[in-house]
DNA sequence: CTGAAAGCGCTTACAG
DNA sequence: CTGAAAGCGCTTACAG
């Protein structure tokens, strides 16, 4: 019985035969002994022998994984993309290496910088929130190692992507509170600078415009996903001389928020304020009342955006087209706002 | 300029040194000419090098990679606790690769061999709901790969783990149902064979015994932590003809399940009924009204079980002495149960 | 049917 | 201060 870990070596030894006829005999490559094959698989299963993968990517020259990095596992939207990847790529005979820049511009570079080092072949990057400086991606390209933006992507990069149009997507979620009756809209933004912010909040614009709103300022408000900091932003807006009767607020998080300061100043949804979220994760059926909001289909992003990617590392030689790729989504009616 | 991945031969080649002194200059070591050592660092900045990983592990014998395998990453508590885990792991030079079983043994099983083939030094593992068998787990052991559960453990294993008490967090959660005025109380107690349900329902068993309360067979339901099957199961105990007038459930999920079945029926929290979840997830705070919770210090939870597995992996020569840590749990105290 | 040799990208004694 | 050689665990032509 040996212990530790067993090598083709070890096994060639003790048989008497050479490391390469042990190497034919585990693979099941024809041209071999049957007896010889038989006494190679009963010693490698009674030592428990297993092939290093480490060396074999070093011989291959990859790693048959795919490195994701996203901002935080801990949102519902990137723990069901990351799902999505996940099938998509075993399908395939790929692993998935995943990591959390955790908003992190300094993670998210120190995650591909290591992550690139031959640990997988190709990335799948949601990208953190902090990131302004787009060095590591263009290094990346650079290498020639295959790069698939979701979610928050980044413009003026030579890589596929997959996304929603997330102006019509907003457009649509506004329009629907305009027709429900709301005649001051707010709206909960994000993160300023965030490509996906400003698209989002210019389908706000587009949609009051649409309807001859003026846009007001004082109704925009910008900041972190947390949940404190919705409920700051909104009792913000509730405090106003003239408070919005409606909230988009562009994710569930955000309006989970709000509707937790709402209930606490006695305010009722929707009669006094309609709110809309966005995701249209779990929560969004749990609360009370029930939320509207944006759906995206998320497995099915990461689904795509692994396949993107595979397909890239499968024609490596070939030119390379970056593709963009615009999903739907859909606004799902629920209790915050008045149906139509 | 050269293109695709760069190598210390490419660098030795273009200056015409050797790949040993390359090696000596990018890794700062001493016994090197300036000039040199200058020539080589500037080409290698010029030509992205980036060492390769995967040569680098099979020289060393070790990957600085820690395995993570847990249910499912869109539990709360799994994406909290590993984050404890990749906190505790990279403050100690470790990468952490994450993957889910989504509650298959078949999944855990072969994430368990992937990694296990010279990926990653060790293993954190918090057990899929349906293993049985833990052949698996025994060959780990026997190969000298070193194993830590957390949460979810097994009995009969000799490794070290970190858990909670879950018969006195348990215990504890209904004896506050009790004080709280309580008279038939339910449990929502997770699947059935899981050694974790076991122990809480234990815990629930205690409880009511100390108050000479009669367990009710009618009262104790089982099934996974879905919101749907949570939402059935609370209905068919509210249609007992003697229904319940407490609730514990073993999570928040299930609690979240009970709280809106029990409000589709029209009854009051905690007037009709009182309910208490288990995890304090930031959903117990969301909720209408609040829920109560037990809470565990989940990061926590995952910092430890990661310094137990770094200090294992650093004491590999010498005897093991597999741990069990217990940390504590506190029940917080929110509306769906009367103070007291 | 089997083995010797080269090689994947790197580190590490050992010479000089 | 530098290089040649062996080796990490494996695969892959190439001989025989």
């Amino acid at each position: 019985m040996k212990t530790g870990q067993v090598t083709i070596k070890d096994i060639a030894k003790h048989l008497n035969i050479s490391i390469a006829t042990v190497s034919r005999a585990l693979r099941d490559l024809p041209d071999i002994r049957p007896k010889t094959k038989k006494a190679v698989l009963d010693l490698a299963a009674e030592w428990d022998y297993e092939p290093n993968q480490v060396a074999l990517s070093l011989v291959k020259s990859r790693t048959k994984t795919i490195g994701v990095i996203v901002p935080n596992m801990g949102y519902h939207f990137f723990a069901t993309a990351v799902n999505g990847i996940e099938e998509e790529a075993i399908l395939n005979g790929y692993s998935v290496l995943v990591t959390q820049s955790r908003e992190s511009y300094l993670r998210e570079l120190t995650n591909i910088q290591d992550l690139a080092r031959g640990q997988v072949d190709g990335f799948i990057v949601s990208v953190s929130r902090e990131t302004s400086n787009y060095d590591h991606f263009s290094k990346l390209i650079r290498r020639g190692i295959p790069l698939v933006f979701f979610d928050r992507d980044i413009e003026n990069l030579d890589v596929s992507k997959v996304v929603i149009d997330n102006v019509l997507a907003s457009k649509k979620a506004v329009q629907h509170l305009i027709e429900s009756g709301c005649k001051r809209i707010a709206i909960l933004a994000g993160p300023a600078f965030l490509g996906l912010t400003e698209q989002r909040l210019e389908g706000y614009k587009q949609a009051l415009r649409a309807n001859e709103i003026s846009v007001d300022e004082s109704l925009i408000v910008h900041g972190d996903y947390s949940h404190e900091n919705s409920i700051y932003l909104t009792n913000q807006l509730l405090d106003l001389a003239n408070p919005p009767d409606g909230i988009f607020a562009v994710s569930d998080r955000l309006a989970v928020g709000a509707m937790v300061a709402i209930r606490k100043k006695g305010l009722r949804m929707p009669q006094d304020v309609s709110i809309v979220g966005f995701n249209d994760e779990p929560i969004a059926s749990y609360m009370t009342p029930t939320l509207t909001s944006v759906a995206q289909p998320t497995e099915e992003i990461g689904r795509i955006a692994t396949r993107l990617l595979i397909n890239q590392l499968n024609n490596k030689n070939e030119v390379f087209l970056p593709q963009k790729i615009v999903v739907d989504t859909e606004l799902i009616l629920r209790e915050t706002s008045y149906k139509k």
